[in-house]
DNA sequence: ATTAAACTATACGGTAACCGTATAGTCAAG
DNA sequence: CTTGACTATACGGTTACCGTATAGTTTAAT
């Protein structure tokens, strides 16, 4: 027996919980090559291999009964064929984590770009050319219309597997603000890059924007006010005016911390 | 309420079932804006923006405890501390993902290898230079021993986190193969690429070499097969004796899927 | 107006993959 | 021959749910 290892060692070997040792045994996916008369399990170093198996599978999201199942009928050519189709799935699992990143990554600029503003205070930026999957809205203006259009729109994107670490964002037209009537003509989400699948593009140049931490309501005389600001300036505005939310319940439990922007498009400057 | 979503609304639009919803209610992680006077839980759309994040932090293997530890906390300056203790996972995680789409095609490779192969066959083969982390044994020939030295090799690998697709292999001195006396010089480890870590170069050339499925046992035998076919080709042959294993317990229960190679570095061909 | 289909709720038990702890037996060193 | 470090089994607990049963509610159709 003295080629063997005992559970513990083994697990040192593994870097594992001897109890996970006892249940793989249990659950007969590595069981130990030998069981001396007094109950001890040994194990062969060369079943490190088989662990390291496992644990690659497991990270990987295969559950153990059916890692078991394979380990049951081993044999180079299943091998081959479990190794391919775990080829898949690793690279579908790189994607993931390569989109949370990226998620991660834009939401901090967002956030970090909100924390820095200052609300009710209107100011300029430059913008590049941002490309948006938009669903045109004309239903009447109640709850649960709006509602169906919001939602139908996220099914719409999830359905064309379209994600965006950007929040839902709505268009009203200036024409309709300009009138007092804050009614959204769109939907949309911002593509992180330009893909295939954006329908409207919000063009790149100069907007008049503003930030807001008081919710909604407010909006609707920001819009006025920009588009007063934008008369003086004589300053030509856009069709759409631009509703983002930068900051939700995701920062903040208080709606002080809700933060939206509002900006349109303006040349002349 | 006709501006929220039943939980099984909410939960189509989060690609989750109800019951999740019911129980991150449970444990207060993302409970309902509202709660009608029936009992119906109603949730926001903007709620779906909460649950991508729970489901990012789940998927960089954050327990719910913690998620909820930061929801009960959630502010801008905690959000963006928060994204950056996760980049961290994330970027573990993928390399992690990285490492094991790494090992499966080196695996495979190996494999569709040594089922290719003529056992007991002698041939040779064109190599690169490889290297290994190879640690010397100079120890008694018992089986203890060898198992000590073995298990201290992989250890030291672990420490300094060199891992490798390839199986540990032994090296047996030419010289030794040459009296009858087939014993290890050396374990090593074979790098995937050139690294800093490496202490013994297997250097590019031809390699005269035998596989066979047989276990161990033959392989003194196979070893001075090589040397004699060497010496009737009047080649010069390496230091090193080099001892690989294609096909171990991954591929196969019974020990014929044992494949085990010999190969001796060869000039003057 | 009523009824059936389709939803909602709570409750309770079960599952996977372990972890912790208790109790008891085993082994190796001094 | 004892002590400390190990081994074993057993059993309950944990996390993050899933399934099912039972009962109440809403909605759409007759």
């Amino acid at each position: 027996m003295k080629n063997y290892l005992t559970t513990g060692e083994f697990a040192k070997l593994c870097r594992v919980k001897k109890q996970t040792l006892f249940h793989y045994d249990d659950i007969e996916i590595l069981q130990p090559e030998m069981v001396g008369d007094n109950g001890y399990r040994y194990y062969s170093y060369k079943q490190l291999e088989q662990y390291s198996m496992i644990s690659m599978l497991k990270d990987l999201e295969m559950p153990l009964a059916e890692i078991k199942e394979y380990m049951d009928r081993r044999s180079p050519e299943n091998l081959i064929e479990l190794l391919k189709a775990e080829a898949v799935q690793a690279d579908k699992k790189l994607e993931e984590i390569k989109w949370i990143k990226h998620y991660i990554d834009t939401k901090t600029a967002i956030t970090r770009k909100a924390t820095a503003m200052n609300y009710g205070e209107i100011f300029t930026e430059e913008c590049h050319d941002e490309f948006f999957v938009a669903t045109p809205y004309g239903g009447p203006e109640n709850d649960r219309a709006l509602l169906t259009a919001i939602t139908d729109h996220m099914n719409y994107c999830h359905e064309k597997d379209i994600y965006s670490a950007y929040s839902i964002g709505g268009m009203v037209e200036t024409a309709a603000v300009k009138n007092g009537e804050y009614v959204y003509s769109h939907f949309f989400t911002r593509l992180d890059e330009e893909g295939y699948e954006h329908n409207h593009v919000k063009k790149a140049g100069n907007y008049l924007a503003c930030c807001d931490n008081e919710g909604y309501h407010n909006l609707p005389e920001i819009g006025r006010e920009l588009l007063d600001l934008a008369g003086k300036q004589r300053l030509e505005t856009g069709r759409y005016f631009y509703e983002d939310v930068l900051i939700d319940e995701l920062a903040g439990k208080n709606d002080d911390d809700y933060v939206v922007k509002l900006s349109v498009y303006v040349t002349g400057l």
